[in-house]
This record gives structure tokens, C-alpha cells and sequence, in this order.
DNA sequence: TATAAAGCCTGTAGTGACTATAGACTCAAG
DNA sequence: CTTGAGTCTATAGTCACTACAGGCTTTATA
């Protein structure tokens, strides 16, 4: 609350974000982070806001945000001009892509398991799966 | 079945098969499939085989098997000492890994679902989206 | 005090599975 | 004879990291 001018090395960052520090580095390169204060040594300081921002990301790349995405995501959270409606402008493609996925993944599920369920699994070379990759459907 | 050597540039494959072309010369680069024959232009000449190897290789990839699996799957596809089990093996592999994807996305979709769900999507800047993003649960 | 270990720096290359481009050659049609 | 389509090679770009190499600085130990 004071005036804790709290800053922390890159190593401590990771530590408290459970973000690498090369993945740190490559976000600030990427432009998804601003590049923090150096040290007369050279060395990064984060501050506490730094940290949180790494924390946003974070939960941005769990839910599967493009990391473009994720600094759309984050300018907005930034912006006093900001509506709802952009951010769930984004969330929504997201959760679209998801979804798509997520029915891909059915298919393929469905017919390995299928593949699985045919086959006898022993030591003899004929095998369902082979005779299925093999020739259309 | 007679000696039809019937053979095939790379466009004729590409279009048999639905795989592109610079797809398919990766795939030989890659030593997913062989290289095929070439004429005295250079150009490559692919039999009946070939195509039917690409297709096997595409419905492998349909099932999101990676190269290394595919090439597998291939070489049991042509060995004689190939046995059912190792087959099974593979596909029960991707079977968990498609499995745990799914899991993934869908605790993805959860969250998101709620996100869109409680966003009044209107143009105050308020949102709960960045409010969850913001901070941690 | 010397030195070693740990941490930080930059820049570059590798990952997977393509996709795209540049520049050159060949081939068929008008 | 030229144009356009098809093919060739080699290289770079994509995404989101990850892993070096080689060189600083800082901290801990002998």
C-alpha cells in the first residue's frame, strides 16, 4: 500500500508465476509483456504490476488464448475505453475453437477406440487397424 | 493386374489423394515415404503404390497420429513380421493422448462457457471476464 | 582473497508439420 | 515463339516456446 518499491529478478519472477524464465524472455521480445527497469548490472527488475501481468498471461494461455489473443486481452484489461462486448468478443472465438477441437478429438476418439476394441492383440502379423489405414472407408 | 505401370506427376497425386504437393515432397524429405522414381526431366514419378502409401499416410494424419507414429504405423503396415499387439500399441497411445487433449479442452470450455455466461456483453467497461483473468481464483 | 557455483545477459538454432516464396527449368497450346 | 502451367531446389516463415553457447555479475565457500 505504501510506497513498497518491491523489485524482483527475473529467477524470482518464474519462481512466483511458474512461468520460465525463458518463456518471461521470449514475451517480452514477443511484445506480449513491456520490458521492465534494468539494474546498473544489466539485470531486469519487475515490479509487483509486472508480476501480475505475467499472472494474467498465465491464466490467458490455460484457457488456450493465442498469445496474440492474450495481448488483445490484456491491452483491454489496460483500456478505460474497453467495453464488455470486446471482451467477449474474444472469449467467445475461443470458446468456438474449443469446441471445434473438442469435436475433432470426438472423431479420432471414436474410432481408436473402435480400432482398440477390434483387435485381438496378439502375435499373429493380420490386423484390423493395418486393414483400416489401408483402404478407404 | 496385368503390367499397367501406370505413373503419375506429383499434381496427378496431390489431386488423388487430397495431400498437397508441398506436402507430399516434405513427407519424402522427411522419410515419411520413399522417393519416388524420376524422369529425364527430374520430375517425379509416382506409381499406384505411392498413392496408395500417401493415402494410408493421410488417414493416419486424420487421426492426428504424428510423422514418427505414421512412419511406424507404415513400416508394420509392410513388414511380415509385424504382430497385431505392436499395432494396438501405437493406437492405444494416441488413444490416451487424444483422450487427455479432450480433458483439457473441455475444462477449457467450462471456464469459458461460464465467462460468456455471466458477461453482460454490453459496452460498459466493466467486465467479469477481465475481473477473472485479473486475478487468481 | 581466490575461486567456484549460481544466476543473469544476448543471440541463435531447434522443435513439428507444414506453408510460402524465389528463381530456374520443362512442357503443351496457340 | 511465346505464354502459361507444371515441376524442380533451396530457403525462410509460422507458433510458442526450449535449448544451447559464450560471456557477464553476484554470492557462497575454502
Amino acid at each position: 500500500m505504501a510506497s513498497q518499491q518491491s523489485e524482483f529478478y527475473i529467477g524470482a519472477v518464474a519462481e512466483m508465476t511458474g512461468v520460465k524464465i525463458e518463456t518471461i524472455r521470449y514475451y517480452e521480445k514477443a511484445g506480449v509483456i513491456r520490458p521492465p527497469a534494468r539494474g546498473q548490472n544489466g539485470y531486469r527488475l519487475y515490479s509487483m504490476e509486472h508480476v501480475e501481468r505475467l499472472e494474467f498471461v498465465k491464466r490467458c494461455r490455460e484457457l488456450g488464448f493465442s498469445l496474440d489473443h492474450t495481448s488483445s486481452l490484456l491491452s483491454l484489461a489496460d483500456s478505460k475505453e474497453r467495453t464488455c462486448k470486446q471482451v467477449s468478443g474474444i472469449a467467445e472465438e475461443r470458446l468456438n475453437e474449443v469446441r471445434a477441437k473438442i469435436a475433432d478429438l470426438r472423431r479420432m476418439e471414436a474410432v481408436l477406440k473402435n480400432f482398440v476394441k477390434v483387435c485381438p492383440r496378439n502375435l499373429n502379423p493380420e490386423c484390423p487397424i493395418i486393414s483400416a489405414l489401408s483402404k478407404a472407408t
